[in-house]
Formats: structure tokens, C-alpha cells, sequence
DNA sequence: GCTAATATGTTAGCTACTAACATGTAGCGG
DNA sequence: CCGCTACATGTTAGTAGCTAACATATTAGC
């Protein structure tokens, strides 16, 4: 049967060695301007062997690695904690850890998915992923309307922060941002204009 | 010079008809499954034509006709009211009339939309441009955090009575859906648990 | 060494979409 | 009525993302 190790690592290699070179001709040539067949060539396989190992062309920027990790960091918060509170402070933690690892290949990934309208477009539909994790660390079973609007509203934060690190091309910190976001929520949504 | 009064006509005509051909299409065997060749075909156009028509398959079912309406209707707010409270206004009335002259019209089209990956891709892209109004009627000039936040959520209240709407099959209203995700906004944000 | 699994390549095809050029039809000045 | 012009549409050919069928090569396990 089944899998013999070194295998395994050289399928490894060839995925990252694909995303690699994907990434390097994007922030050259610009992602539209970059073919599947260039990014092949230059990682020394056919074109077929791409979508093997990505499904889309979009799926080597996006790929939702962070989800399960975001799940759990919810878990370990808490109950007694306002939701929203609860959320805010898995998302941090979990960002962080993300963020003090790898700052800039971060930057770089947000900055070309959200100038890329292509990736934005699919960025919002991986969303609809997270929210519903965030329904579920909020309330187990059929997500009641109220819910729903706060884990929305919830994502709509974190994406608001996001955007704005983006912008200012990281001369913000991404945390202070995450939580001026989430400020908002709980303070001034109530107040006057 | 330009433009006699029936050409405008019949291309208006052709439009439509396009229109309507795709979204009984689509309706019969799905969106994915429908060519824009048989579109055309049905419609007793090429393929060209529709691209002349609509710049991508896409935006035959979103086209975002709506934005301008809105942006009128929270101009016409009084500014003394809190800020969620006229984008909430200025929505209800907006799609209230829509959703009277259209009902089925426009529960259909939500349905396609929101059941189909790739529209709802571009239905979040398009919703680009919607935060934008809500970000410029909240505050003139260069938008504040603060601001991008309030907009973002009210968009992610919207959304979310919407995606109600349409799961419910038009069972619930979308008024009263649209009420309860704001109320949420309101009342329940800063509550406990 | 033989066999079977598996990663990869080759080829062909489909569909969304674009561009270059051709055609037909209708309005208009002579 | 004729030719000119404008313009909607058609034709054809091409590109890129993506899929599927089949071929090949490398290697695992016997």
C-alpha cells in the first residue's frame, strides 16, 4: 500500500517550489499577465501537474489554511466572554502567531489579493467558510438570526482591518488594527454620528 | 447626427431578451450548464452579440442597477439621525420598492445568485462598490476607520437578511428580515452572551 | 525480474472571452 | 435614385483556464 515518505516530501517540494515560482511571477509580471503554463515551465513541470496539485489558478494565493486553527483558537477562549469579545481574541492570537512569523510574505499575499479583483472576488467566497465557523463557535445547532449578523459582522471587521494593513502597505501594524476594528463594535456602534 | 429613437428601442429589446433567455435558461438547467452559444441561440443572436450586450456571463443575472437608488434614498435621511439608522432607512425603502413591484423577480435572482459559487463571487466584488456609497454617505472625505467599520457591517447585515430571504424560499418577508438584522446591530451588539 | 501503484506527460477538447475584419441595413445629402 | 456613412451584427480565428483519456516512466513490494 500507500505512502512511502520520501514521497511524500518530493510532492511536497514540487507544491511549494509551484507557489514559489507562481508568486515570484505575480509580483513581476502582475497575476492576470502570468499564465498557468509560464508558472509550470518555470517550476519545471507541464501544466497538468499544476492543477494536480492546485484545483485553480486562484487557489495558489488563496488556499484557507487558517481556518481550522482560527476554529480552535475560539474553542480555548472562555465561554463567559461576550461573543464578540471571544472572537476578537482568537482572531488576534491566531493572526499574530501568522503575522510574527511571516510578516511580509503576509503583506505581499494581501496586498495581491485584494488589488487583484479575481482573487478578491474568491477571497469573499472563502469567507462564507469562515462564517460559518464563526456561527458555530458562537452557537451550536441552526444559527439563529442574531447569529448570523454578528458573526458577519464580526468577519466584516476583520476584513476592514485587513484592508486598511494592506493600504497602508504595512506601515500600520496589523494588530493594533484588528483591535481599533473590533473597538468600533463595541463602542461606537451605539453612539451618535 | 446619432441616435434615432428606434434603434435605441430594438437594442433595448435585444438586451432584454437576452436577459430573459439566460435567466429561464438558467433556471431550467442551471448556470454552469448553460453556454452563453445557447443563450444567444435562444435570444436568435451570436455569441458576440451577447458580448456586446454584457461584459461577461456574469453580469447578465448581477448588474448592479441598484446603487444609484440607494445612494439617493440615504441622501435623503435627515442627518440628525445615527448614522446605522439611515443606511437602515434608506435600504428598507430602497428594496421595499424593488421587492414590491418585483417580488419573484427579485427572489429568484437572489436565489441563483447566492446558490451558485461563481456569482456569489461577484456578487461580494460588486458589494465593493456599495460599501463604497455607504462609506461616502456616513462622511464626506477621506473615510475613518471608524466609518469603513459602520459600513462594512451595515453591508454585512444586509447581506445576511438577504441570504435569510433566500434560504426561506420567500416564506419570511424580506422587510421584516431586514428590520431584525439591524435591530441585531442596535440592541444585541453590546448585550452579554 | 515481474507486477502494480503512482506521479507525470501528451493530446485533444470545451468554454469564456477578445480582436480583426466582413456584411448588411438604415438614415441622409445629393 | 445613388452613393456615403453610421452602426448593429456576424464570421473567423485565437488565447487562457480547465478537464478528461490515455500513454509513460519510475519505483514498491513480492
Amino acid at each position: 500500500m500507500s505512502a512511502p515518505d520520501w514521497r511524500e516530501r518530493k510532492k511536497a517540494q514540487t507544491r511549494m517550489r509551484l507557489q514559489e515560482q507562481a508568486l515570484r511571477l505575480f509580483a513581476e509580471h502582475g497575476y492576470e499577465a502570468t499564465t498557468v503554463e509560464q508558472i509550470a515551465v518555470a517550476a519545471g513541470v507541464s501544466h497538468m501537474t499544476f492543477f494536480r496539485y492546485f484545483p485553480t489558478k486562484e487557489d495558489v494565493v488563496l488556499g484557507d489554511e487558517y481556518d481550522p486553527m482560527l476554529a480552535e483558537a475560539i474553542r480555548a477562549r472562555p465561554r463567559t466572554e461576550h461573543p464578540i469579545a471571544r472572537i476578537h481574541a482568537a482572531v488576534r492570537q491566531g493572526l499574530v502567531a501568522i503575522y510574527a512569523a511571516d510578516r511580509e510574505a503576509l503583506l505581499g499575499r494581501v496586498q495581491l489579493i485584494l488589488r487583484t479583483p479575481a482573487l478578491r472576488a474568491r477571497l469573499w467566497e472563502n469567507q462564507f467558510a469562515t462564517r460559518e465557523l464563526f456561527e458555530q463557535a458562537l452557537a451550536k445547532g441552526a444559527p439563529s438570526m442574531r447569529v448570523r449578523v454578528l458573526a458577519a459582522v464580526c468577519l466584516a471587521a476583520l476584513t476592514t482591518a485587513l484592508e486598511q494593513w494592506a493600504a497602508s502597505g504595512g506601515a500600520r501594524e496589523l494588530p493594533e488594527l484588528i483591535d481599533e476594528a473590533f473597538r468600533v463594535l463595541r463602542r461606537d456602534l451605539t453612539d451618535r454620528s
